[in-house]
DNA sequence: GTCTATATCCAGATAGAC
DNA sequence: GTCTATCTGGATATAGAC
């Protein structure tokens, strides 16, 4: 029915908006300081309003966590072509950096553990695991197939954009470094392969 | 006065005790979560008590980010010498994602920004200060000189602790990835450095 | 869907008696 | 130094009228 659909289009539209402020608010207050009346003020609701889009301040912390994985697979998506896999693996780490800095509080969502008491939901953890398969893709196509080689590429993505939010917000000072470090990366599976075949 | 002394010792003991209450409870309930009421109930005094040896919550904090850095100043001076430079780094490597995963609350106040409205005093973060001199230290003695270096160890440090406690807390996933990416970081420093000049 | 009203609980912090 | 008492303001969440 046409005024259902109308109600439900409606309500997505409003959850969404909310999703919206709730980043905002997260990145002014911090992750772990987001309070639903904040929230509710922001959206020019009473914080009760809040409960019929989201049934706890969890489900909202668990929505935006989906939300941001779905942003980064976006982000991948939106890489350019690279012939040479090495010279795409430099661009996809410095667009990582850039995803981080871009929105800290989501970094810190989806990539440390520091909102006290959440855990995301099946679910949304299911879209992170799509992110992460996209990587052990281009590694495969760089040659490097093994889980270490998945592990250490992880390390160098979260401590680049680690680095950045924390010690040089704004700049580029990390960002920089990225590039140079995926061929680091990309030398050095190459020679531990080696060494174990 | 022996009397005055002893006062003194007395309340100095008793900061000491709070503060590592305070770690545990950060520990169990989340760094951003610590509440003055629990640390209270731990210690069995009333709230209001703390505020004999602390002014603020935010005090709290920065005691224990300084503590934290104490801490890992004592854990580089505790790290065996060692003629070959790069096995000392292998090491110190090793050294920082243990002391990192003994304690996640510890990693999570001093080297991510995630407790809401916490910044360091500049006395407490000079101890923090010194503890980056020392890496610089260990780098030059590997030759490594160029703030570059210092920066990509940074990262190297940062992502493997980070990686062990979001994705393998108990672990030794990251922990055995520190010796070989050290090596291999030492490598590709000199390798860099070398084609610039 | 939004509201008023309320429940329940907790936070950090201060004043002043003992 | 520790306590009782209190302030002030928040939080998340629920019930039920409109």
């Amino acid at each position: 029915m046409a005024s259902g659909d109308r109600r439900r289009t409606r309500h997505e539209e409003t959850v969404g908006l909310i999703l919206r402020a709730a980043w905002r608010l997260a990145e002014r207050d911090g992750l772990a300081g987001l309070s639903l009346g904040e929230l509710a003020r922001a959206m020019e609701m009473r914080p009760q309003s809040l409960y019929t889009y989201f049934p706890s301040k969890q489900a909202i912390y668990d929505a935006m966590y989906k939300q941001g994985f779905e942003e980064l697979l976006a982000c991948h998506e939106a890489l350019p072509a690279q012939r040479d896999p090495e010279l795409f693996l430099a661009a996809a780490a410095e667009a990582f950096v850039d995803f981080a800095a871009e929105r800290p509080s989501r970094y810190q969502l989806l990539f440390q553990r520091t909102v006290p008491g959440f855990a995301p939901s099946e679910e949304s953890y299911a879209v992170a695991r799509r992110a992460l398969e996209g990587m052990r893709g281009w590694l495969a196509g760089a040659g490097l197939t093994c889980e270490r080689d998945l592990d250490l590429w992880r390390v160098l993505l979260l401590g680049l954009a680690g680095e950045q939010l924390a010690n040089d917000p704004g700049g580029r000072r990390w960002r920089q470094l990225a590039a140079p470090a995926a061929r680091y990366f990309v030398t050095f599976a190459r020679t531990e392969n080696g060494d174990q075949k």
